[in-house]
DNA sequence: ATGCCGAGCATCGCTCGA
């Protein structure tokens, strides 16, 4: 199974070249961030003609989110991250795509900081840790993925020192970040190929694109169901004309277990955290890159999710 | 400290993003 998450910069300036790239990559699912277009203004009829199934909030002029799935509906979820009423802002939509809960999520900037923006941020950040916390425990198939706000370290970034005071490198979201990772989840860019340095942002300012000064801010965590078997940056549709501030992100995911094990990994009270070696399915070494045969898949679990609120 | 780019809109000048 192919994933993959793009910062759009407006799903409308930016269709041509989605639908390009949707062609040719031909992801099994993709998490939009920015579409900068109200829902009933998001281009369906285009998507759904090559053959993806769409869940999108939106919302004017600014944020919106969007699950993009090949061959299936996305059973809505949750169309808001849960823990605060007042939060109108649309940046995060979660969907249940052929048996794995997936969350796409677009979190605060957060500059200026300090300031009412950045303690946003962190609140913000905290609701999606108690979010990804409760769905780490559900014991399903997960995948966390978007574009995050947060440069992980110093060498997430082409020179750190000159964004020593912006929000995305600031203590408390890297921390905030940790946290989330440390409930079990697979950075999965870091995980597949930790001595590679990928950036996913370029702004547009500058040149920084032209000097390959990038950070590294949009990222794909994954749960205990899958193993990263690759991963990589799509840097050329940076590079185009017209092109977004962000590249896509993809990871190839093969399922550990069978589809029982999560229900089986909590009868056991298996502790969060990574799991044993000798509890996963064998190395694929020899396995092809393609996605994987409809089979190898999970089972669907519609059934389950279609009917449990998780905003609850 | 500022504008640098790209885009939206309470549009020809401001705000926002990151």
């Amino acid at each position: 199974m192919r994933v993959a998450t793009w910062n759009i910069n407006n799903v409308i300036r930016r269709l041509d070249l989605l639908c390009s790239w949707l062609e040719r990559t031909r992801p099994d699912v993709v998490a939009l961030q920015e579409l900068k277009t109200p829902t009933q203004d998001f281009p369906l009829q285009r998507l759904q003609a090559l053959g993806y199934g769409c869940l999108a909030v939106g919302q004017r002029t600014w944020n919106g989110v969007a699950l993009l799935a090949r061959g299936h509906e996305p059973l809505p979820v949750a169309t808001s991250l849960p823990g605060d009423a007042q939060d109108k802002e649309a940046r995060y939509v979660e969907a249940a795509i052929n048996g794995v809960l997936f969350a796409c999520l677009y979190l605060p900037n957060g500059n200026p900081q300090p300031g009412p923006k950045f303690d946003y941020k962190l609140r913000w950040f905290e609701r999606l840790r108690q979010r990804a916390q409760a769905l780490w425990e559900s014991g399903q198939p997960v995948v966390l993925m978007g574009d995050w706000n947060v440069v992980p370290t110093d060498a997430d970034i082409y020179k750190p020192d000159t964004w020593r005071d912006d929000a995305l490198l600031q203590p408390q979201p890297r921390e905030a970040f940790a946290a989330i990772l440390s409930q079990g989840w697979t950075d999965a860019l870091q995980d597949a190929r930790p001595k590679d340095r990928f950036f996913t942002f370029w702004d547009y300012r500058r040149k920084r694109w032209e000097r390959n000064a990038g950070l590294r801010i949009d990222h794909i965590l994954v749960g205990r169901s899958f193993k990263v078997e690759n991963v990589g940056v799509d840097r050329e549709e940076r590079g185009r004309d017209n092109a977004s501030d962000h590249a896509p992100v993809w990871a190839e995911l093969r399922p550990t277990r069978s589809k029982r094990t999560p229900l089986a990994a909590k009868r056991t009270n298996e502790p969060d955290g990574p799991v044993p070696a000798k509890r996963r399915a064998p190395a694929a070494k020899s396995a092809p890159r393609s996605a994987p045969k409809s089979e190898e898949r999970p089972e669907p679990l519609s059934h389950y999710n279609a009917k449990r609120d998780f905003t609850k």
